[in-house]
DNA sequence: AGATCATATTCGCTTTGACGAATACAGATG
DNA sequence: CATCTGTATTCGTCAAAGCGAATATGATCT
C-alpha cells in the first residue's frame, strides 16, 4: 500500500523550516534557477543549495540542469495524502505575507529592465519570461 | 488575517516527530490519559510527557486535568489551512500500519478484562469505556 | 503530616541540523 | 589548456532537540 512507502517524519521535517518553505513558494509555479533563490531570499548561495538539496533527498523537488544552471521545481508527492498536504500548503503560503513579497520580489528582479548584477543572462522562469 | 497569526514552521516541527504523529493518532477519537499512551507506546513516561508539552506548547493539544490523571486532547487549530493539514494528517494516519497497530493496541489495553498495572483504575478514553 | 500514585521537569549526554566561510566541482568560454 | 561562473559540498561551530535517569510537583488517601 502507498501508505506505507512514504515517510511522514521526513516529510514534515522538510516542511518544518521558514527558509525552506520560502523556496517552495518561489516554485509554486514554475521551476526556477538557484540564482534567483539566492536574489529573492537574499541570503548566500551555500545556504539555498543546502536547503535544496534536504528537500531534494525528501523528494519534495527535482532538479534539472541547462548548462551551468540548475533549475528546481516541485515533485507532487505519489501518496495521495502527501499531496493533498502539499496542496493546502501551497495555498497557505500564497496567503502568507512574507512569502507574498518574496514572489513580488521574484517578479521584480526577474521582469525589470535593470536586473541585479548576479541574474543578468540568467534563464528566466517560463512564467515570468518577458 | 489569521494567516499572519499562526507560524507554519512551529506547527510543522510539531508534525515532524514519529512519537508525536503516535500519540496524536492515539487521540484521534477522545482524549486520552497520559498512562495510556505510556503503556501503548511502550515507552518511559518522561518521554511522552515531553513530547505532549511540545505538542501543547505548539497550540495542536490541551491537557486537563482529572484528580491524579491528565487527560489530552487535539485542538483544531483556528487557522483554516492549519485546520486541513491537521485533518489530511489524521486520515492519514489512520491508514498507517504502525499507527493502526497502536489503535488496536489501545483498544485492547482499554478493553481487557486484566488489564496492565499500570492502568488499572485509570479513566478510560469516553469513547472505549465498556 | 506522611505515603503513594500520576505526571512534569531537570540534568547530562548525544544527535541533528542550521549557519558562514572556504573549497570543490561542472559547464561555458577564451 | 586556463579561466570564469554557477552550484554543490565540506569544515568547524553553535543551538535545538532527542533520550534515559533522576528528581520535583501535585493530587489523593491514610
Amino acid at each position: 500500500m502507498a501508505s506505507q512507502a512514504f515517510d511522514m517524519e521526513i516529510f514534515f521535517k522538510a516542511l518544518a523550516d521558514r527558509t525552506r518553505l520560502r523556496l517552495l513558494n518561489l516554485m509554486r509555479e514554475d521551476e526556477v534557477c538557484v540564482c534567483f533563490f539566492v536574489e529573492v531570499l537574499k541570503t548566500n548561495q551555500p545556504k539555498i543549495s543546502r536547503h535544496l538539496a534536504y528537500l531534494r533527498k525528501a523528494g519534495i523537488v527535482a532538479a534539472r540542469r541547462e548548462g551551468k544552471w540548475m533549475h528546481y521545481r516541485i515533485v507532487t508527492p505519489s501518496h495521495p495524502h502527501a499531496e493533498r498536504v502539499m496542496k493546502e500548503v501551497m495555498t497557505w503560503l500564497s496567503e502568507d505575507r512574507e512569502t507574498q513579497r518574496d514572489r513580488e520580489r521574484l517578479i521584480k528582479v526577474c521582469c525589470s529592465p535593470q536586473p541585479p548584477l548576479q541574474i543578468q543572462g540568467a534563464p528566466r522562469p517560463a512564467s515570468l519570461s518577458t
